[in-house]
DNA sequence: TGTACATCAGTGAACGCGCGTTCACTGATGTAC
DNA sequence: TGTACATCAGTGAACGCGCGTTCACTGATGTAC
């Protein structure tokens, strides 16, 4: 009941170092992992280092060292923590498409959403340098079952026939690339840049060019069933 | 008549602290930034300080404030450079198609394989700690000169009617989107991965990702003049 | 053609800083008997 | 129910490092007369 609990998912409550009453954290790991979120957010990754988040979760620079083996993995679980919310909101968008081809756009949406919502998430998640490491498999899990998502859901409209395209994978890299492409555009600034110019804002010019997308699977729809 | 001159465009040639026989450089600041554009592909830009790129470029510690303020203007003129040279390819692609609808498979494809064979000034450009800082205009108009060539061609193919869609801003921003998601994915390593798991190799993918986008633009052609 | 002098483009040492990581230690907690 | 002891999860000082940047200086080059 204290005025301190925030019920917004994942959003960060400073750590106040007098509200420490107990020798020990209790929940460590996950208040470094926030911590560590809100500084992306706020600063940029740049300004992200042990010492730091350490500091800003009120805790001596030797403490993180209890729950992660170096920098990088902390990194590595935060990316890991980011697929698996990515994941979670596909499939949730998924769920409630009540067919394949809407799913789809649906998909598209929630992967502009997620990087929208948390930009940190998004940018840690796609640094070459985590994604190529072998140190957080568990986070390459997270973001093979969200890739995953996208291509069973592509898969059943080439399977049903419900579209024009009949290679998945050419299908599936596609749309992945289109979302991927506008949700960095969007979540690092360059989307409102170059709407400014067009004389519109960036959240339109998104909506519209979904509409655009969904127009385009729709006329694809194959005519009959035998070809 | 130098060994040592490389006349591939661009290509970095390691500096030789012997070879420099003079006290003065002579091209320090381009040394430096092509040292600096180096050292973000072998390395990364993590790897980048000041004092890292004097050392590859040969010379003290000091020397690179003679040319730039401060390591910020050296990433921020690097980026520029980056888009100039990005929009020269453009231009180049532009200028070799014959019609407008396939320069814009032209220039989608020039995008994607400037993305590959650069991914250091790729992943550099888009970094939005220098895309919204003020500290280089250049390279911000360099920026917005390549987004107009997009648009221009897109503006000629709405306005010619030669494809469906009539929303020249929302037909640029979806291009420039999937473009510049495939071009990440690729330079980031992501979509080789993902190739892997299709067993397709991700060279492969992009050319039919891309023959898709012809085939989506071709068949957009508009049926008659008049409507 | 010389010469004085300003300016350009380097050197090298030094500053203070925050970093990642390690060390030795300690308070709190869990468990066997 | 107590008690001895192991283990967990912190503290705080210290290490060595590379960094950005500044200082005072110097060799090379250009220019006015």
């Amino acid at each position: 009941m204290s005025s301190r609990v925030n019920p917004i998912p994942g959003a960060y409550a400073p750590e106040v170092p007098e509200a420490r009453t107990s020798y020990h954290h209790g929940a460590l790991r996950e208040s470094l992992l926030d911590a560590c979120l809100h500084l992306i957010e706020t600063e940029g990754i740049g300004a992200v280092s042990l010492r730091r988040v350490a500091r800003d979760a009120g805790v001596s620079p030797r403490a993180p060292y209890n729950h992660f083996p170096d920098r990088a993995s902390l990194l590595a679980a935060l990316s890991g923590r980011g697929f698996e919310e990515l994941a979670r909101q596909l499939e949730a968008a998924r769920a409630t498409a009540d067919a394949p081809v809407p799913a789809l756009v649906a998909l598209v949406r929630a992967y502009l959403g997620f990087a929208r919502a948390r930009p940190a998430y998004f940018s840690l998640m796609f640094r070459p340098e985590l994604s190529e490491s072998p140190k957080n498999p568990a986070g390459h899990n997270a973001g093979d079952a969200a890739f995953g998502i996208v291509g069973e859901v592509v898969q059943t409209c080439v399977g049903g026939e419900l579209i024009a395209e009949t290679d998945a994978a050419v299908l599936t890299i596609a749309l992945w690339g289109f979302g991927h492409g506008l949700a960095s555009l969007w979540a690092d600034g360059q989307l409102a840049k170059q709407a400014a110019g067009l004389g519109r804002t960036a959240d339109a010019l998104v909506d519209q060019t979904l509409a655009l997308l969904e127009r385009l699977l729709g006329a694809g729809r194959r005519p009959g069933p035998g070809r």
